[in-house]
DNA sequence: TTGTATGCGTTATCAC
DNA sequence: GTGATAACGCATACAA
């Protein structure tokens, strides 16, 4: 009445089969099937044989509870997301999923869609499941704040996205003033030098960061802004918009380029310029927009664009992670992304 | 040497509390504080107090994968999905997540990313930790078979997005037939009767069906189609290029309405038709998308488009998820959401 | 209302 | 190369 009783070999009582199941159809010990489980190397391959035999015979499925309870440590890592919706997220899940591979680990998505309440309740979760560690992405400083002061503890947590003080966090993000500063320099390489910026609410720190860039680059080579324009929103619409209010500023020649902060922003400019006044984009005006969103290529004049490397960003979290976790002790560090240019037909020469 | 010996109360060897130094330092027995944890209304009020003040002094987590294994079952549902680039899939999340939240449960998002093999290895993973079930959204039957074949046992599965046969597992779909009848029936209904149908590569399952509402309702009225194209794709450069291609018939008179089986498509047409050609939309042909995507609000000339309900595809699956859990002997299901007209602009009159 | 004891399914340690 | 056995941290009868 100790170990490997009478337990009918096959569906078991609660429907599923165990590792004693396995042993006894194979007729091994548990610890055999655990072996050829987790360090093949250590049996003989005719035991492995049948033990595998057993297991697919069986349908039998480690269960994962008991195997993390049993061995410390799971074999996976959690990623709470801000917002499923926005394409820029979904390539940093993409980045982090092939470090896990790479690692042998399995990565663990949730999406927190924006509401702070979201984001706790997943980290809690993934605390709770003992995943190795935790990679956040963060918009705002609110959520940032809300954090320091929550518990901390208990899990590694390394924050995508955001520029954190490494004295609690690890956390990877992106440059966006060099994004900037590389779309305006892109246009004035090309001969222009007669620029407005396109932004957005000033609230959107990317955005100001972006403006930023612009604003160095023109002031590095003694040029000034020929002005500065900031939409309700960043989507086509509002590009579509301003591009017609510029578009008589355009064939004046008082305007030759045009940096937007957004490719949807830049699409709909472009739409503006050339469908109703008839502007040559990019022989009279060049626009070069930012994300390198499907907006961007999927477009009849294909659009200049600043790439910004989300698949690395999630890489590279996890590679944060990864190394916090080896480290016993560890200083946090901060990873910055460098954007890069997408030249496309926009402000082709 | 038995129950709760002598480990230091606080940080322990492991470096996380457990239960027991909880119970100690509360002065109170492990049940006491599992009960506190899982049926609060078995234990006294000031007794719950003590626990709980003991419990965030020593930042306790309780350990899931210990938790899970007593309680033999999860709170939580894993969720598969396609493609996180397409906003359809994400819709079916943000469904899902809801449902899942309503019944205090968690949701975990994984990517396949289209493989085939990846889709496996995440139905794999959610398997072993337990999940109380698994959603899986299809594309294609292609990978409908390789399900079939391989083991379905050890979690319960819930198809999206793909009409199984309910003999196998419970399922949800779009109708795109009728979403294809909705359209075309708009259009005649604004006026139009000289229609072309633009769809796309004949093997997305999705398209065809839409193609056949098309025809059907054109049948109906007894009133012949005018013409159907099968650009390469469907995105918005494919119908810029269909709708330079239809432009003189539109001038000519021969068409008044296009029904595009996707927004993109409807999108480029749409620009097209306008920017190049002068073609008013919607006074001389009116334009139809699908999908309710972005590019349908979010386009100079709003576009008039079929909805599908993701988010209550999500929705609904979570439903037949854990009704098929329930009920011990259980029918599996196939249930088909409606799609919706919109209407926008592309099709006033 | 609280405490005691047993088991969840696996891994790891140690003998053989 | 293989097998017995003790944890892992918690939930849940059941007894008190």
């Amino acid at each position: 009445m100790s170990s490997g009783d009478q337990r009918a070999p096959g569906a078991s009582s609660t429907g599923t089969a165990g590792i004693a199941d396995v042993a006894s159809l194979a007729g091994v010990s548990q610890s055999t099937v655990s072996n050829v489980l987790n360090h093949r190397e250590r049996v003989a391959a005719e035991t492995i044989d049948r033990v595998e035999r057993a297991i697919s015979m069986l349908g039998y499925v480690p269960n994962g509870a008991a195997r993390s309870l049993a061995a410390g440590r799971s074999r996976s890592i959690g990623l709470v997301l801000s917002d499923l919706g926005n394409s820029l997220f979904v390539d940093i899940a993409r980045g982090a999923e092939r470090a896990a591979e790479e690692h042998g680990l399995s990565l663990l998505v949730a999406n927190a869609d924006g509401r702070l309440e979201r984001e706790d309740r997943y980290v809690d979760l993934f605390t709770e499941s003992r995943v190795l560690g935790t990679l956040l992405t963060l918009n705002d400083e609110t959520h940032y704040r809300a954090l320091s002061t929550r518990r901390a503890r208990g899990t590694v947590l390394t924050l995508l996205n955001f520029h954190a003080d490494a004295a609690a966090f690890c956390s990877a993000y992106f440059d966006n003033e060099a994004g900037g500063r590389l779309a305006t320099q892109h246009l004035l390489d090309t001969g222009r030098s007669r620029l407005v910026f396109v932004g957005g609410p000033s609230a959107l720190q990317p955005v100001a960061d972006r403006r930023e860039g612009f604003r160095r680059t023109l002031a590095a080579s003694g040029i000034r802004p020929v002005d500065e324009l900031s939409p309700d929103g960043i989507n086509r619409a509002d590009g579509w918009k301003v591009g017609h209010a510029l578009a008589a500023r355009v064939v004046t020649g008082e305007i030759d380029g045009v940096v937007a902060a957004s490719d949807l922003l830049a699409a709909g400019i472009v739409q503006a310029f050339t469908e109703s006044s008839g502007i040559g984009v990019p022989d009279i005006v060049g626009v070069i927009g930012y994300d390198n969103n499907q907006a961007a290529w999927d477009s009849p004049i294909q659009i200049s664009t600043i790439s910004q490397p989300g698949a690395e960003l999630g890489y590279a979290g996890v590679g944060l992670l990864l190394d916090d976790l080896d480290s016993g002790e560890h200083e946090h560090r901060a990873v910055r992304l460098e954007p890069s240019l997408v030249i496309r037909q926009s402000t082709g020469r």
